[in-house]
DNA sequence: ATCGAAATGAAATTTCTTTTCATTTGATGG
DNA sequence: CCATCAAATGAAAAGAAATTTCATTTCGAT
């Protein structure tokens, strides 16, 4: 455990919903200057593969949240602006652990809502 | 009308799950040799802003497909090998047009399961 | 056929991410 | 407390995916 890993792991749990590497990095980077972005890239990479970490792909870059628990939710992603809320309710039938199709095992699920969010519906 | 967007457009509508621009602009290819992979990218465009493709961001170049009406499926994307397969049932209520969190209006969604696939479940 | 606007394709560019590699860090045992 | 050494780091370079630029071509309406 590293001072570059500590700062990552500090910025990824104040984190409620999908940030960018690149997001991140700037944030890390006021506890710990020196910070570069491939470890940034690197820290998540182990955070997701240890499931501490979630990666979304959505629109533009990659984003990440972390995983805790009780804390699942969706994602209402404005085809406007871009921009990105997160929806507590989970809208859809438990499917972890579950068989589909072709004897596909289901160890996990994401899904995104995409619409206006209300900035774009009714401007300033 | 042109012989470029015929081509994108024909390969596209002959795809039922999720292409990559690259896939499509090596099949359309077949057709029209001179094709560029650019335009591949700005029909595509086009059609998913006509609505008539659905872009879904999954680890890895971008894929496309067609969305046509009584199509309406899901993906089971495996961790393992990446390999996509469609999901016919949809496990969502009915989201479009309703309104959620910060009156974010839905116009659509996307549903996608991880896991492992038979192949990778059972290797030959 | 002719014209003009829209579309095209090649090349260059941008954006995001990963790889490479010399240097630094931090856990471990002395 | 310090020496050791594998693991981690950061800078630079490379790589993938997508977009922009711009001179040329194509389509379709005269």
């Amino acid at each position: 455990m590293t001072a570059s890993r500590r700062a990552v792991i500090q910025v990824l749990s104040a984190v409620q919903c999908a940030y960018s590497a690149e997001e991140i990095h700037r944030r890390a980077r006021r506890r710990h200057p020196r910070l570069g972005l491939v470890t940034v890239y690197r820290t998540l990479e182990l955070l997701v593969q240890q499931g501490l970490a979630r990666r979304l792909d959505l629109p533009g870059p990659t984003r990440y949240e972390p995983t805790e628990e009780g804390r699942h939710h969706h994602h209402l992603v404005c085809l406007s602006c871009g921009s990105i809320e997160p929806l507590q309710r989970c809208l859809i039938e438990p499917v972890e652990g579950a068989t589909f199709g072709r004897r596909f095992r289901v160890t996990g699920h994401r899904l995104e809502l995409f619409g206006y969010c209300h900035e774009c519906i009714a401007p300033a």
